[in-house]
DNA sequence: TGCGAAAAAGCACGACCGTTCGTTTTATTT
DNA sequence: AAATAAAACGAACGGTCGTGCTTTTTCGCA
């Protein structure tokens, strides 16, 4: 009751607002696409305004790529966390991830995607703080996989980075045919990717029957 | 013998010497980070001289499309055609698009990756023309595959279509751990993927048996 | 060798970029 | 309500961008 007015400054919740519109862009553009003036005008104020509360246009970009992440992990991640450890949990991740880009994503665009397309070969503070957001949520994926191991789920021989890279790469071409070529039968192809993958790995399914060697005795 | 002086002509020479360094760029910076300016630049001439050839920016970003596709066609899909059909040659396809990731995509990029980023959500020419290029080496390898399931080397339930996405897939996961998180395991990764994909549709294997049901069996 | 055409240069334009600075308007506190 | 701090504004700067002109240089051929 005490706290009157408000709870949080006039700064912070103006700074909220930018990043709010900020993200509406920079998931249409990407980060690169991502201007201070747009920005000012999405908002109805001037380009210092927008400006001062970052102090750079990095500084702006970085913030962004956090607020995403905040995002990305309050939708895909964390409800997964309710749902009992080991594959039960991982495939929440998947679907969650799924249903995430089918409603926000194939309209508009991912950050962890088209910011990693824009950053991998150049250096400073925002492609660091892309690293370090993506080292974060392969994190977490690893940890569900090897917890799917521990139960028995998952094949001892599993690799879990070896797993979350595949799975990866799944969410990755699911975007690029979603998007790109605007093939509605990508989403279809993901789950059915997935399901293939985890299932190769999981346990009681056939062991690691040489495939290393079945796919390449016909080269050379 | 006749033909004395040029082959072709003077404009003909530096519009190849043009692509040549826009291309040097553009797997570096992308199809959006190619300037006029720096083309100009980094050739010794001045920014009209550049632009005459092209006539608009637009103009110049398809050309360029074109000659990386041309590039990529000559050293990852027509050597493989000397391989006999089927998995031999598919394997060949796989084996050099990973050969050059290796020695050039890993230092630089690949056009194909950051421009369908770049454009995936704007409309226009060059978004079309990246759309067509990408459907033109996806048909080939649709087409290796299917010759590969006529030739006996994979089960005739494999869908070509969904083999071409999950091979995609894994070269787009290369591209992302190698470049952005300079994983150098990528490029292992990437390959027992391949091997396990393709193992798993190769003919002789263990039927497809209800991954669709056995990785979401838990869930829900 | 000279002539016509093609190629390159030079210059200027409007637009947008991130950023700085001084001022003015709002919030917050005393 | 007065005083202080925070926030937003507005104008300007130097820079780069793509593009349209005109002029000069260079090439190719008779």
């Amino acid at each position: 009751m005490a706290k009157s007015s408000t709870a949080v400054s006039k700064g912070l919740q103006t700074r909220a607002a930018i990043l709010d519109a900020a993200h509406s862009i920079a998931i249409r553009d990407g980060l690169e696409g991502l201007s201070i003036g747009m920005l000012a005008e999405a908002l109805g104020m001037s380009k210092s305004g927008v400006f001062a509360h970052f102090g750079s246009r990095e500084e702006l970009q970085i913030a962004l790529i956090d607020e995403y992440a905040r995002r990305f992990m309050d939708e895909v991640f964390r409800p997964a966390l309710k749902k009992p450890r080991g594959l039960p949990r991982l495939s929440a991740m998947f679907d969650n991830w799924l249903h995430r880009v089918r409603t926000v994503e194939i309209p508009n665009g991912c950050v962890f995607i088209s910011g990693a397309v824009e950053f991998d070969d150049r250096e400073g503070p925002v492609r660091d703080r892309m690293v370090a957001v993506n080292r974060g949520w392969q994190g977490e994926m690893q940890t569900a996989a090897r917890q799917a191991i521990d139960a028995g789920h998952l094949r001892a021989d599993c690799d879990p980075e070896q797993l979350v890279f595949e799975l990866y790469g799944v969410m990755l071409a699911l975007h690029h045919d979603a998007r790109l070529l605007r093939d509605t039968r990508a989403v279809e192809r993901a789950r059915r990717a997935f399901d293939r993958t985890v299932g190769y790995y999981a346990a009681g399914a056939a062991p690691a029957r040489g495939a290393a060697k079945s796919a390449h005795r016909f080269a050379a």
